[in-house]
DNA sequence: GCAAAAGTGTTGTGTATACACCCATGT
DNA sequence: ACATGGGTGTATACACAACACTTTTGC
């Protein structure tokens, strides 16, 4: 860091956010349609202006609360991008976040600046604004890497599951399909599952059991890891 | 991002540097001891502000040649640091960059702002302003990581080198030994070896064979993984 | 009773680990 | 000849991958 505080000129600072949200059969991002230029009417990823007195965090929380609905989700920081011509108006860098969501707990809404905020599976999103593509991209291998050892997949669920949806999660977020005996002997043996003795019922074949994510039990695990 | 672009206040912007050197023994970190309040004279790792016209990697490159005389070497970026208070004066962010070097090619000096720059090994670092010493651990935790997946350790060594010392360069990271004969095996496998057939003489023992990093067959490798 | 998904073990194959001696060179 | 580090192979344990049938439930 350099010594001299004299007033160079400073750059715009936004948080963006990648929210992944999974339906039970698609991994979908989060997007939101701009209404004011540049890029007007296409669609970009939730973001805004860190303003001062702020964290990083807090501003993401703000932006996801005030324009999407969101509230108290998984966030990460994924990486900063700061090509000098990623914003045509001026110089602006964006510190990127990414985001796990279960949309079935969240109504998502458009806030003031959008006109809509929308689900967009990831084999088809619409053209986008700025460099969020390529933001997008990296947010989706950041997510392969980690959820192979971290038990980050939970975010996306709901608070009960069934070994098979788990493992439709794992499917969908590394696009390979997976052994189910295998898949379930690994995960098991993890120890992060609790086995809540419940089953779902009114399915139309047998009843699965219901399990739960065991934090506690994850906590001080160094070897977590899946395939 | 936001739409509209009124006239926030903006956060200044640096680029700091974790350099990691290694001597054949130790693992060191370049620092750099400051002039000027605040932390005067005390260390940091060398940084600088970010200029409009300049991306992070040109900022970084702009402050290794200056602060320290290092030119053209690996950098790759960390994570971007935004506590509210890191620095005593304004709000300054940090895009933080790592990078490692051989620091037999190079002849580090302190640039204007600074009264020494000097290797520090990671054992002893001295006091550090800023968050620095966080700064410090993130990478050395990203470098632990990243070395058992992608051939980067080669950056910090001579052109030719014996399989010991690469060898013992891996320990030294990773801070734990490795068996010989599978070090040996495992790295040999991958194929991103090349034996130069030239042996290193002078030494007052065996004369070890001499080997080089092979850029063109690690390219599009996959399943570069040591343990 | 039929359709549909849940649940369950074993075996072979390959990979990781542990381990000890001889070789070449300089002094 | 001796001290120093260089260089090499095998046996065992463990982890991973492949694979098919029975059970439960709703209709």
């Amino acid at each position: 860091m350099s010594n001299d505080l004299h007033n160079y000129p400073t750059p715009s600072v936004t948080v963006d956010c990648v929210v992944f949200g999974y339906d039970g059969t698609t991994l979908s991002v989060l997007l939101i349609q701009r209404k004011e230029a540049p890029f007007e009417s296409m669609w970009t990823i939730p973001g805004g202006f860190l303003w001062m007195e702020e964290t990083f965090e807090t501003t993401a929380n703000r932006i996801l609360a005030t324009k999407a609905g969101l509230q108290g989700i998984f966030l990460e920081q994924l990486y900063t991008f700061g090509a000098i011509e990623r914003d045509p108006r001026k110089r602006v860098l964006s510190v990127a976040y990414f985001a796990l969501v279960n949309p079935s707990n969240y109504q998502v809404v458009a806030g003031d600046a959008a006109h809509e905020a929308k689900w967009f599976p990831l084999s088809e999103l619409p053209a986008l604004g700025f460099d969020h593509q390529e933001v997008i991209q990296v947010a989706q291998q950041r997510l392969k890497a980690k959820v192979i050892y971290q038990p980050i997949g939970f975010e996306l669920l709901d608070e009960q599951f069934t070994l098979t949806e788990l493992q439709h999660l794992y499917e969908t977020i590394l696009e390979q399909s997976i052994d189910k005996r295998n898949f379930r002997k690994k995960i098991l043996e993890t120890g992060v599952l609790k086995n809540t003795g419940l089953k779902r019922t009114g399915v139309k074949n047998r009843a699965p059991e219901l399990y739960e994510f065991n934090k506690e039990a994850y906590q001080g695990k160094v070897n977590f890891s899946l395939f």
